[in-house]
RNA sequence: UGGGCCGUCGACUAAUGGUAGGUCAAGUGCCUUUGGAGCACUUUGUCUAGGUUCGAAUCCUAGCGGCCCAGCCA
């Protein structure tokens, strides 16, 4: 259950099932859904779209949520995966009911293979794998039975037990469902139940070395359950036959699977495969990286997990494959920091100012809002002096048609403090402007205008001998291209890796109110974006994350020209 | 190619035989001590062709297009 209150929603096809069944009182008004995930890697913001929906239409209709690691592969599971996966459950702000394992229920699968075996719904095959896959046929042609299809439920008996035992060596044989080899769906021909393999498991360690498939394991653990709505994505629509064909043959409580589309989004990987190899190759720094979808990479990057909820939630579900612009997450992310961030100002790339009217040693405490969006977020005072720091990109020479900024004989106001007019530039040998002079209007403090006079910009500054260092890391997409796995031949979506996904800034420069700071905290740093305080912080040492940058008028118009 | 699923503005998603609507994006204007936020407005859509019907995005037929399935992965 989840403790978000129910928020308008536009309806999906889940949802009115759910009222369906609800109506026919198919499972006597009872909602009751899992989330299964594998415990092999991290969840992604893909997860949190089964979440969502997991937990929040159970919670809509005052069900229940499960969640039950599906853990049939000791080769792949780890408990490194199973803590990381229930952290960010509840960090996305879900609570589930009951906790589960698929391996809990190992001992009850298998007393059901023995009743299938011994009903001749199931049989021991010693073809190879690669046996296994000839005859099974193909899209056009049928399958073939195997050669041990017949064998005597004694004899299928006897075989399975010592599967369990041990006796076999890892692939020599399989228990197999007996369906029809002749199935158009590939599924029914004779589904593979359970392998060997003499592998430790995280739970269950070396009690078992034969392990259930995924598809006899997770309709039943449902069914024990009581699941009454099954949620997964659009390539399990076709294992739903077996799903039921399972439940049926062993008359248990008929749990129903319902298919949706998985979440796409541009400039992004979903794949859990692909998502390792960028960790295990180095090509981000973890499985927490801010540039990954990971939910762990996420939250380090300052996302919310009410702005991932407004997303989910908006973004919808259907059964069609979609690709959801970044766009759109990034909406969602702004929408929420917006509301709850306190402004504080900080300069990326400093400029030294020197307001040569101003008198020197004088330090002015100027009253600053902390969020104009949250009247109850109060003020802070900021201190102003002779020599500030201001923006690089504040200032500009010879300003392009449509600049507002500064430049020499231009007037803009400092945010909270005065108007300043440019008179003089310094440069170095490079021709560089390395400072600027200014000079600053007495009658304008707080950056008022008594006469009613009008700038066109609002520039930040930090006062130079107050400043604190930082270093703010800046994130772009981490590939260039909307589908990552479009490449050339002989290239794989690393080819399309963002060299520029990553930008260390390493003499930014703080307001002093950033003296004590929080990992985690978020802060707008205004007219720049939306900024988080990374783990790495350290007393002598703040860092940064961009969350996400604020939207930028002057850098479309400034793109525009450019393009032309 | 056998089977399954799916085609609605640029993207995502509603409309459940009865006015094609919302969000994002894009654009215009207003406002602004963040070129932020906010407000107002605007553009663009039912894959195609037939059929049923007073009326079709919706139902039927046929095309076209996309995704998934031949693991002892999930």
């Amino acid at each position: 259950m989840s403790h978000e209150p129910a928020e308008p929603r536009s309806s999906n096809f889940i949802r009115d099932r759910i009222i369906e069944d609800l109506k026919t009182n198919k499972y006597q008004g009872r909602v009751q859904t899992r989330f299964p995930p594998e415990p092999n890697g991290y969840l992604h913001i893909g997860h949190a779209k089964a979440i969502c929906l997991d937990f929040g239409l159970a919670d809509e209709f005052h069900g229940h949520t499960n969640l039950r690691f599906d853990d049939t592969n000791p080769e792949k599971e780890d408990v490194e995966y199973v803590n990381s996966i229930m952290q960010d459950i509840q960090w996305l702000g879900f609570h589930w009911d009951g906790l589960y394992y698929a391996s809990d229920y190992f001992d009850q699968l298998y007393e059901w293979a023995i009743k299938l075996i011994r009903d001749g719904k199931a049989y021991v095959d010693d073809l190879t794998a690669d046996e296994i896959r000839q005859y099974r046929g193909t899209l056009t042609e049928p399958g073939k039975n195997s050669p041990y299809r017949a064998r005597s439920v004694e004899e299928n008996l006897d075989l399975f037990q010592r599967m369990k035992a041990g006796e076999f060596p890892d692939g020599s044989r399989v228990l197999r469902a007996k369906i029809d080899m002749a199935s158009p769906n590939f599924n029914m021909r004779d589904p593979v139940m359970y392998r060997i393999l003499h592998a430790e498991h995280h739970r269950t360690g070396n009690k078992w070395c034969i392990y259930p498939m995924y598809d006899y394991a997770h309709g039943q653990s449902d069914s024990m359950e009581k699941v009454t709505h099954s949620m997964c994505s659009l390539e399990f629509a076709d294992h739903q036959p077996l799903y039921n064909w399972f439940i049926q043959q062993l008359g248990i409580f008929p749990s129903q699977q319902i298919e949706f589309d998985r979440l796409s989004l541009t400039y992004t990987i979903m794949s859990k495969r692909k998502l390792r190899r960028l960790v295990e190759e180095g090509r981000v720094k973890g499985w927490d990286d801010p540039r990954m979808p990971t939910l762990t990479g996420m939250r380090r990057r300052g996302y919310t997990p009410e702005a991932i909820r407004n997303f989910v939630n908006a973004a919808g579900v259907s059964r069609t494959n979609g690709i959801v612009e970044l766009a759109m997450l990034e909406h969602y992310v702004r929408d929420d920091l917006n509301k709850r961030s306190p402004r504080v100002m900080a300069v990326l790339r400093p400029l030294k100012v020197v307001i040569d009217n101003y008198p020197a040693g004088q330090v002015e405490e100027m009253d600053a809002v902390n969020n104009p969006e949250d009247a109850g977020a109060g003020s802070r005072k900021v201190p102003f002096t002779k020599t500030i720091y201001i923006e690089q990109d504040d200032f500009r020479e010879n300003p392009p048609k449509g600049y507002f900024r500064l430049s020499p004989g231009r007037e803009v106001r400092l945010r909270y403090a005065y108007l300043v007019t440019c008179t003089t530039v310094v440069k170095n040998d490079q021709g560089e402007v390395v400072e600027v002079h200014c000079t600053y209007d007495p009658a304008t403090r707080g950056g008022n205008t008594p006469d009613g006079r009008k700038v066109k910009s609002t520039i930040h500054w930090v006062s130079a001998g107050h400043a604190i260092d930082a270093e703010v890391r800046l994130y772009d997409n981490l590939f260039s291209k909307e589908d990552p796995d479009q490449v050339e031949p002989g290239q794989d979506f690393t080819a399309n890796l963002n060299p520029a996904s990553l930008e260390v800034v390493t003499s930014a420069k703080l307001e002093p109110s950033l003296a004590n700071l929080t990992a985690g905290s978020r802060y707008q740093f205004e007219r720049l974006g939306y900024f988080c305080v990374d783990p790495e912080t350290t007393p002598g040492k703040p860092v940064f994350n961009r969350t996400v940058a604020l939207k930028d008028a002057w850098a479309k118009v400034e793109k525009k020209h450019a393009g032309k």
